[in-house]
DNA sequence: AACTTACATTTGTATATACAAATATTGTTT
DNA sequence: AAACAATATTTGTATATACAAATGTAAGTT
């Protein structure tokens, strides 16, 4: 990945913009690869990361709030994702008992039974994406990446 | 930035997925800096980007497909784009006279003013996201994020 | 019990983005 | 010149996201 390259440009850019340009570009890159992985199940990714917090809950509900602290990308609308499930058949959402401000959301048999094939899926997508890195490389780079 | 701490996990997540993901948190860091910095502008990262491609034409307009080639994340709509900037008089459009499919697209000395408020505002952004690195680093993380 | 505050979720609205289809113009072939 | 393909942009539509406001529920205070 060349960003000169990718931006057609000729000129030189300073260090500290590269980076980030740099940055923006992977990510627009592992975006596409990964988002193109999910494309025949027909979730996003957003979506794909419920239902990996909804399986992490081995059986236990999960409300609302839960679900949006643990979410990689946090969104302001973790209703409307849910509800996309919901009509996937992939979770089931009702009114909590004992409180009933919350709801709680389960991960469908269903829902499981697709997560497994996403998972497969999403491996193939994280072996093409880092298929230039070795182990060394990879620890350097969250090294680096927690600096931020 | 922790990644197991900022998605509440306990659990240890494997160096690939853990990777992807960190990129991912970093990446909403970034948008988030960014866009807040450019917020009182009421431009967004895109529209300022192709502000920039503008100014580095020095005067020679652009069409649509030639913004859209040099654009960091390219969006399929850069018609809409350049409204809205339009809408702002930051940009001016007309039909270019040699092949009238094409378009030609100039920014505007509000636009070039304006700009150059932004630049500073997003130098300062720059800072606060890479205050934790030193030049070394800075090479560093270019060059594993060229493996990408 | 009435009032206030905090909590958890939902809804509304505006904007952003992805993708496909439509339009307009030019160049090429017959 | 008519037909066709290629190019450049625009429009339509569906979905995604950000942000603010509204709703419903619970708990604490007077």
């Amino acid at each position: 990945m060349n960003v000169e390259e990718t931006i057609k440009t000729s000129r030189e850019i300073p260090l500290k913009p590269r980076t980030l340009i740099h940055m923006e570009l992977v990510h627009t890159r592992i975006n596409e690869i990964m988002t193109g992985a999910l494309k025949p199940f027909e979730v996003s990714m957003q979506q794909f990361n419920v239902l990996r917090i909804l399986r992490g809950q081995q059986g236990k509900p999960a409300n609302l709030s839960t679900i949006n602290e643990r979410m990689v990308t946090k969104m302001s609308n973790t209703t409307r994702l849910v509800d996309k499930l919901i009509a996937k058949g992939y979770v089931h959402r009702c009114v909590c008992p004992s409180n009933r401000r919350k709801v709680e959301i389960v991960i469908t048999d269903s829902g499981l039974e697709a997560l497994s094939q996403m998972d497969a899926a999403l491996e193939k997508a994280h072996d093409i994406l880092l298929k230039n890195f070795n182990t060394e490389e990879l620890k350097q780079l969250n090294q680096l990446l927690d600096k931020f």
